[in-house]
DNA sequence: GAACACTGATTAAACGATTAATCACGTCAT
DNA sequence: ATGACGTGATTAATCGTTTAATCAGTGTTC
């Protein structure tokens, strides 16, 4: 039961054209010192059997797998297909595959991932942390995706930011009392979303945070939200740290009989796939996940290829300056290596419409209630 | 800029303990003769040192990897979330690794990133292919996910059982007209769900099939599905081919006044994040993904660790006996090696409910309309 | 014309784990 | 006592690629 290698490989290449395996692999990397015909004639050899380089034999010498893991907090996320289409194309692009690990939303489960994937012999981790988990010292670079507000971020979505443009939108349109719903009061994305929002407000606007979280737990997966009362007492945005919360909102405020935007206008974040085809399509906050996920890998990529190639052994200098030269196929733009942000773009959809008057609204509401 | 590996190697394990590296291969893998003493000494040298196997020279010498390769027809499937958390679960389970890649819904694509995969090294491929698409010869084990119906898969969902569920419950709510909501005619899965559906109806039903994406095409992205002309038109149950067109139809329904499910029964497919957390919430039917990918990665496996070791080779007996005593580890249940289904399950929610009568249905009709 | 540089190729040694073949040694039966 | 056998370990080859070191030529230069 030995190695089921099937197509040739260097060796046969070599004995094929006649010359030896080392010539075969300079010819086809472009490396060392051939002459042109001869890179032609192993390069038409090479196509003609097929040849498909082995990448555990290269792994082993170079000791680099060009394989990077994904780790994620909880893959039923809804955001999650963008996130991972984004990473493995932007990996693709730079000549890295992507090897996914769930961590299930659980910490230990997190840890036991990231081992798996280190022991796979991944050249580099992209993790998008739990709840703003710290990541303990692991043996490849890593990047991290969250918040900027976040300790040891790489790169993220400028939430803050995202959500100041959002509360800025619904007070140009003449809103002045606000809900805010969140899902859940550990989460730094959250936390700056709603962050952002609040800045923006003045001192004449009025705004309330629930939490969508408790609200489950202790009165079921169907609870209600609750959101007739807010309305009547004067609410006329209702905007939600995500679309699944706004989607929730949404329903459960068409279903009273209140009609949105016309009374009360909705949003979200993350422009999800629902987002612009459900009735009114949602206005939201879109996150450019390409980008992100462009610069991620750009900043892995950067320090898997540079020089520092272990953990903290070198205590010296950390500056990286020579190596801009070699890759200037994939990213063209500069990546900070720090930590950068990138700006997140407002989507305004059917959802989100002037304010009501509070005469209107009084008067929208009388009908709706005494038939 | 060799080899960057961090921790020790077999051979200094060897050392530091005074045996020889097939030693301590054997102790670690307990497939050798080697002494429990010197077993126990091994294995607690190597956890002090933080031995990690490097699965480059593993993967050079048994010609195996231990990842697969997972084919996606378009990541930003909402589905995909759940078809990735259980292909990967299961592989871990089985020891492999998964490797993702999108097709992003192009055949040249997918083609592409086949290719990527195998000069990865994977070890097998799960395919969930786009729209019934046939994969050219590969040269390692696929296993296909798609529907019972199309030729060459292994393992999916039985749309067409499943959609004979939903109908019943439909019917036995006292639904006699229902109006079917496609997205796209090529689709195996979706025909099979509408297939499934009307082969559960009687005579005395009727009923009406209309497809969004040739809407969409001609009418722009926002356009209006004219649901209000099939309900006026007496129809009583939508039932959509996947819970986001069901999610059109039901906050489509909404904005127009009409009560879901009070005068019209809406249902979905899939199990989609949203669909509890939507008012109402939403009758739909849910994959067992966890036991597709069970069954998916146990074929594949099967197949990688047994005789059969490259692609078609041998002409002769597809049968493959004797190697079921080895993997009584993770998945207990029984595979069918050629081609099985798995059932699907009736979420019923708050989207479905008793037909009105015609009557009910004028009057409430009537209601809405003439204020 | 001899030292020298340059070009285009080869040699051989890694990388780390696995495993068939072998060996040393003690036990046991004949 | 001698050959057979079993046990616990070692030896050495192998997987396929990369690359530093080397080498044989061919011009070049002073």
């Amino acid at each position: 039961m030995a190695a089921s290698r099937t197509g040739p490989n260097m060796t046969q290449i070599a004995k094929a054209v006649g010359v030896s395996s080392a010539t075969v692999s300079n010819a086809l990397s472009g490396k060392g010192r051939v002459s042109p015909e001869l890179v032609e004639k192993i390069r038409a050899k090479a196509a003609e059997l097929g040849y498909v380089p082995s990448s555990a034999g290269r792994a082993l010498r170079t000791g680099r797998s060009n394989v990077l893991g994904l780790v994620l907090p909880d893959i039923s996320n809804p955001l999650f297909p963008q996130i991972a289409q984004a990473m493995e194309s932007a990996a693709s692009d730079a000549g890295y595959g992507v090897l996914i690990a769930d961590s299930r939303g659980d910490v230990t489960t997190q840890t036991q991932a990231i081992a798996r994937l280190i022991e796979r012999g991944v050249d580099g981790l992209v993790v998008i942390p739990r709840r703003g988990t710290r990541i303990g010292s692991v043996s490849c670079p890593v990047a991290m995706v969250d918040t900027p507000s976040t300790p040891g971020n790489t790169v993220s979505a400028d939430h803050w930011e995202g959500g100041a443009q959002l509360a800025r939108h619904l007070l140009d349109l003449g809103h002045r009392k606000f809900l805010f719903v969140g899902h859940d009061r550990a989460s730094n994305v959250q936390n700056d979303r709603i962050g952002g929002m609040k800045s923006a407000l003045g001192n004449d606007v009025s705004h309330e945070t629930i939490w969508i979280e408790p609200m489950l737990r202790r009165q079921g997966d169907d609870a209600s939200l609750g959101l007739l009362g807010h309305v009547t007492s004067g609410v006329t945005a209702i905007a939600a740290v995500s679309d699944l919360h706004a989607l929730r909102v949404l329903t459960e405020l068409q279903t009273a009989g209140i009609k949105v935007p016309e009374q009360v206008s909705v949003t979200g974040f993350d422009d999800l796939v629902f987002a612009p085809v459900v009735t009114p399509s949602l206005t939201t906050v879109h996150m450019d996940m390409t980008r992100i996920a462009q610069i991620a890998i750009a900043a892995l990529t950067k320090e898997i290829e540079g020089p520092r190639t272990t953990t903290v052994t070198n205590t010296g200098e950390i500056d990286t300056p020579e190596i801009d030269h070699k890759n200037g196929a994939t990213v063209q733009q500069t990546v900070k290596a720090d930590t950068s942000k990138v700006s997140m773009k407002l989507m305004v959809r059917a959802s989100s419409g002037p304010a009501a008057s509070p005469d209107t609204q009084a008067r929208m509401e009388k009908l709706y209630n005494g038939d």
